[in-house]
DNA sequence: CGCATTTGTAACTATAATAGTTACGAATAG
DNA sequence: CTATTCGTAACTATTATAGTTACAAATGCG
């Protein structure tokens, strides 16, 4: 089991943005809805806006925004931006090469992952943060009004 | 990136197996195989005990063997045994309820993990512990030698 | 029977990944 | 010029995983 939660708060943060509209959201505001430090979403925000899915401002009136319409940002887009390496690991410490199982294992297993992770992007390429948004309020999402009410 | 590597050591401890043949083959020759210690190695042989695709035995002439034939072992069935939860996780704090967003977005992260994890799950069920034997060693799944001798 | 051997498991330590926190310079709007 | 916010570094805390030590229980063999 993953004990990452970056692809999950990705997917918030974008669809919190998503939800405001033009309304640029402040990290502190996202942090309050994800119920986690500020510094944690601006972490996030930093690799979403260096995949070109966001964008953020300094300032007073600052915050950040999507850089897309949420039909046009898959979760494909968010997982490659947010998760570094595979689903799966390979051994801690190499295995013996003196046996012939061992010599061999690792790269049949790659070759599994590989198939595996493919087949992750597949599933996650079909899915916008638009439909996300949508199942999120189906009822609302016309007339937002400001994430900012949410404290 | 899942920072475990039960599967991997699990699909390899197998595939030691299931070289071996019907001789059985002691925690402490696989962990030499996998380059770690042979608790460890129990640890996973025990799991896949649990789910009924290995056979162990204490004592002098002891070690274990698979509980059927490696054609009939899938990666998935590896998988389930070893693996706890599914491939992302959620929040670690629970989001926001007061936030139209936190209030849903766990509900439809979780079907979108389900979605994945079918996907992953339908890739792992096609592979046997046989195919990987095979591609292991190729031209050696006949005249095999004592694992033991690995050392 | 008694002994050597091996599993199963508990208890502990070590390592590494992740999240949370504090702090501060740089950018920006008003 | 000032208040505000982002970006980021540096640190701490928490958790998961792997590795280690130790030992009781099972087993086969002389």
């Amino acid at each position: 089991m993953s004990t990452n939660t970056r692809f999950a708060v990705a997917v918030h943060v974008l669809t919190v943005l998503a939800w405001s509209g033009d309304e640029p959201v402040k990290s502190d505001g996202v942090a309050t809805s994800v119920n986690t430090n500020p510094v944690v979403i601006r972490r996030t925000l930093c690799a979403l806006a260096r995949a070109g899915l966001v964008t953020s401002q300094t300032g007073a009136a600052g915050g950040s925004r999507l850089a897309r319409q949420p039909k046009k940002i898959t979760l494909l887009e968010v997982y490659r931006a947010v998760e570094g390496g595979g689903i799966f690991s390979l051994h801690r410490q190499p295995p013996s090469m003196s046996c012939p199982v061992g010599m061999h294992i690792e790269t049949v297993l790659e070759d599994v992952f590989e198939e595996v992770h493919s087949s992750v992007e597949r599933v996650l390429a079909k899915i916008t943060i638009e439909q996300v948004l949508q199942k999120v309020g189906p009822c609302l999402t016309s007339g937002r009004k400001k994430v900012q009410s949410a404290r």
